[in-house]
DNA sequence: AATAATTGTGAAAAATATTTGCAAATTCTT
DNA sequence: AAGAATTTGCAAATATTTTTCACAATTATT
């Protein structure tokens, strides 16, 4: 809560570097450099030092890192030590395949709770989640003190159902609305816009042709 | 083709620029100033500007931009002004539902093959999309000059289907798995990493309490 | 004890992105 | 038609972010 500011670089590489750790760790390898980290997740060795440093010094000279506190270290940090309850905005197409998402890839990570203006479907279960009327929605996410939203709602009604949202104590959400959705500084969007990733891949591709 | 390069951050605003001026078009403005774009999508006119200018003169002094030439000169740049095959390989949930997904906001992106080791899946149509086995991968892409490609498999076999949909001439991959994998150069990989962005967005909250 | 390995980090460099400032062109106003 | 008001395009300046260098300090190994 109060750590400096790491480069928004560095956030993201850190879940790769997670990843890449539990393996070793499943593997049985108790120690492991920089370079060897570099080599398999392609990130400069200096730049993987560089982004540990940033929370401390978690290695040994001479010697390399500890796998196992490593991990550990980054489970805490990714709040993959508890259970992040999500609630799921929107149960169309994409709303439907996250359902079943494996996002909890160590069970750290659940959705909750899902809701939809579709009468048919509200309250009834899917996929294990209750689904809640949309006019349940801020009502469920203070209750059930959900904080993390994955918005999958149709773009033209993505701002309001994003106020109540807000409303109902929602301070991250995954944005798969075209919409740039407006929040209080307080909260964080990200957004995930696959057609845009689709098209600004295919742009790439006819107006280059290299990679990066 | 052999445009100069544009940076990376100008790509990803093309396609907001694009939404919102067939919004513009659609209500019959005929003109509009960099200013008017910026308070609507939330960018600096300067920055506007300067986006454009890597197209050319795009605009007139003391006019603005004409909306319909705008468009139609994105349109083009975008490639939306032709069809784009897209292959789907990995038809499990995720890709089910991107069967779905409206990529094709103007019709553009068209899924017009998917790929899946289930052998009953496999030979039927979904969603419209005819599904092929993954034996055939490497041949339909090529038969369909299919140069684009989402890639939906499990991480595991990830690496291994790259290969073979670049051995059938896919030149682009948005990539949804976790697997970070390695293709030729002139090959285009967009990472879509579900779960890091839910990670991230996670590690923030818990970290800041502010956007950005 | 000497040698090799490896981190952590200040500082430099590189890459990327934004903003300023203004001449030039055009439209609008009276 | 002259003058005022807009507005682009763009070079240059600035800012921001990210990566890399380079090496002292530390630890492990032989």
């Amino acid at each position: 809560m109060t750590d400096q500011k790491i480069p928004r670089a560095t956030a993201k590489r850190l879940p790769i570097y997670y990843r890449y750790l539990n393996i070793l760790l499943d593997a049985d390898k108790t120690r492991v450099s920089s370079t060897e980290l570099s080599d398999a997740v392609k990130v400069d060795s200096a730049t993987i030092r560089r982004d540990f440093s940033y929370f401390g010094a978690l290695g040994k000279r001479g010697y390399g890192y500890d796998v196992e506190s490593l991990v550990k270290f980054f489970k805490k940090i990714l709040n993959q030590d508890r259970l992040t309850n999500v609630g799921l905005i929107g149960v169309g197409n994409l709303g439907h395949a996250l359902l079943n998402f494996n996002f909890h890839q160590d069970g750290n990570v659940r959705i909750s709770a899902a809701f939809d203006v579709n009468e048919e479907l509200a309250n009834t279960i899917q996929s294990g989640v209750p689904i809640y009327p949309m006019t349940d929605l801020r009502k469920q996410l203070e209750e059930q003190q959900i904080q993390v939203a994955i918005l999958t709602v149709p773009a033209d009604v993505a701002q309001e159902v994003t106020n109540d949202a807000v409303a109902g104590g929602v301070k991250g959400i995954l944005n798969f609305t075209p919409l740039r959705i407006t929040v209080p500084k307080d909260v964080r969007v990200q957004n995930v816009d696959l057609t845009n990733e689709l098209q600004t891949l295919i742009y790439f591709l006819e107006h280059y042709n290299h990679k990066d």
